[in-house]
DNA sequence: CAGATGAAATCGTAGGACGATATTGACGGC
DNA sequence: GCCGTCAATATCGTCCTACGATTTCATCTG
């Protein structure tokens, strides 16, 4: 068994301001304060800085000395800088999935329904459900338990959140149509294919990056 | 700037911990038990349990509920899962430090100083300095600052501590040989070399792992 | 000797205390 | 009216104590 036999509290807290971050609730850049996370969370001082210095470690929260935590806001460089390396991590997945010949048809089939999902409502919790099961199965299916654990995409969640407002339906499609592109190409075992796919996609990703206006990032 | 004004004492504490993962105080596997170490660092049980969390999500320590932490121990299969991983990062690194043309002379100092000095004395404690000043300058001259966030060194760490009493002198020399091949290829900017530098110098970790005995690893 | 049992060790969480530091707003000089 | 100085306040960093929860381990019983 991999799985916890049971959750903590710390985890739980950190559960809580990592999907708060994908639902909106707290927002890039947004301070935290200890005493009012405390009472909303309803948990103690001493599990809540526990929560927070794990989160620092995975670089979704920056605590400064004696001036608190403080949710992270990337600026375009991060981005750029977080992007680059994302993409060959992505890329070793979708090469180890497509070698693995695992005939797997979970990833394609996920992927493609939550797609489906995601064309019915269109609204942005499906659009980040798309995501998070897209790259649940493809790190499954790469069979590499490295890859979950070094993978920035909690990092990426704040570059999601940063964007939000300036993400266009067509272009939220066309990365959706990009994830199903990997999915196809993974599943049918074609290694270059689905490099090649991934590279397309990041392609996309970047091109948005650069024609995103300066408000969408952290200055400097 | 980007260096915090002052060190807290979790970094602190954190610092002391994988600073005992290289210098041999700590061993993987190990128990860590909160109220030995609290006496032995002479901190507060909170600072210590903070910086216990920020090193589990490096995946330096594991946490399990009522059971205390621990040094990781990994086992085979994970040390080839990460090596693969840390190979993708530090290929990338490599291929931008050549292609950046920063002609920067730095890397191959450090890394021509360090591996001398490693020559001169062929201690663990500088073969241990060599790998770090050969990381440091090469994510420099990379110029990506996400990378040295997400390549999992102080996890490497941990395989190094493991396989130090199975590792021979010859072994060690050949791989500083082949820090220093990097070194060269990235900073005559040839990109197709550097990356192949570091493809080899993989190639022939990976194939020590293989030869390398059970009990070196954990189990499962 | 296998399994139940109870004591001890250890952890998880809560909460309080107090010094250290940053932030804020008031004050006075120019 | 603007800017620097300084005190008041808010917040954080660290330490401490307490107590329930759970595991661990030695002991007892059949």
């Amino acid at each position: 068994m991999n799985a916890p036999a049971t959750i903590g509290t710390t985890e739980k807290v950190a559960d809580a301001i990592r999907s708060g971050i994908r639902t909106g609730q707290f927002v890039p850049g947004q301070h935290l304060v200890e005493a009012e996370l405390t009472l909303r969370l309803g948990i103690s001082r001493s599990s809540l800085r526990e929560a927070l210095r794990h989160l620092s470690g995975d670089g979704i929260v920056a605590i400064h000395r004696y001036r608190g935590a403080h949710i992270n806001r990337l600026t375009r460089r991060e981005v750029r800088d977080l992007l680059e390396v994302l993409e060959q991590l992505v890329r070793l997945a979708a090469r180890l999935g497509a070698a693995s010949g695992h005939a797997n048809r979970s990833l394609m089939d996920a992927a493609l329904d939550a797609a489906r999902r995601h064309d019915e409502d269109g609204d942005h919790r499906s659009y980040i459900a798309v995501r998070q099961a897209f790259y649940d199965c493809l790190f499954e299916v790469a069979g590499n338990r490295e890859l979950p654990r070094v993978t920035p995409l909690r990092r990426a969640d704040l570059f999601r959140a940063q964007i939000r407002p300036y993400q266009t339906r067509a272009q939220q499609d066309s990365h959706t149509e990009g994830y199903r592109a990997i999915a196809q190409t993974v599943n049918d075992g074609d290694v270059d294919a689905a490099e090649a796919a991934v590279a397309a996609l990041f392609a996309q990703t970047n091109a948005m990056v650069d024609e995103l206006p300066d408000v969408a990032f952290d200055v400097e």
